[in-house]
DNA sequence: TTTTATACCTAAGAGAATTATGTATTACGC
DNA sequence: GCGTAATACATAATTCTCTTAGGTATAAAA
């Protein structure tokens, strides 16, 4: 069901809240729904936050003060729509920040060729 | 008692086994102590992987046979002293390109500025 | 008219780490 | 020589975050 060159799903894991809010935040007011599909787009498939982990991430955001919410009606449908905050907007230059910070770190990381000489390839 | 200019725990999830196979890869055999003291000196004390964490993770990469063991007695007290097997260094490939290939795309998603015209800073 | 897409939501379970222990040897400070 | 810190292994209980699976309902397309 899945056409997957999407990354393994430990490797997403920490970087949902973080990629929510710099969407919200360079991008204005968003729903549920759009940010999924948003996502999907901008990653070429390689990233697709399932609803089981975003809606429960964008009630905490909201819990937390990190967005705001507002609802709108779509003819019978509502559609609840999700705005950063200033609060959101310091959290998410320090996570984009942390994240870009742990970024270097692992690059290097694994770009090491050390010593041992036969450097395998 | 941590003098943490630490990662948020979550984000280093999902990124152990990638970093003890590399580690092995590019180092030749390696203790488990060994490893978390050199990826804490690698990376500035900004990445401890604890024992918690650590031994649990070489057990099952031993199981996988992504790597091989061999005990070496310094004094009375036993060494257990890790080498990546050639199906590690597959695997280990597959983990780092993997990375690298999430990395851009995450880089890709967090450097947008889009639209909306106040680009809030 | 039936399937697909849109749009929201929650609950049970899995996976990977943290935190807390436990054991034991060796080196260092005083 | 004695206590503390560092070395070195290990496991168990818990926590956290996500997946999988389920549920509801409207609107569009086939």
């Amino acid at each position: 069901m899945y056409f997957c060159a999407m990354y393994s799903s430990e490797l997403i894991k920490g970087t949902l809240k973080t990629i929510i809010l710099k969407l919200l935040k360079s991008n204005g007011k968003m729903y549920g729904y759009e940010i999924t599909q948003r996502v999907k787009e901008l990653t070429n498939n390689k990233i697709q936050i399932t609803e089981g982990a975003l809606y429960p991430t964008l009630h905490l955001l909201e819990k937390e003060g990190e967005v705001e919410t507002e609802t709108e009606n779509i003819g019978k449908r509502v559609r609840k729509y999700y705005t950063i905050t200033p609060k959101g907007k310091v959290t998410v230059n320090l996570k984009v920040n942390e994240f870009m910070d742990f970024m270097n770190t692992m690059k290097f990381l694994l770009d090491l060729e050390l010593d041992v000489g036969h450097a395998a390839k």
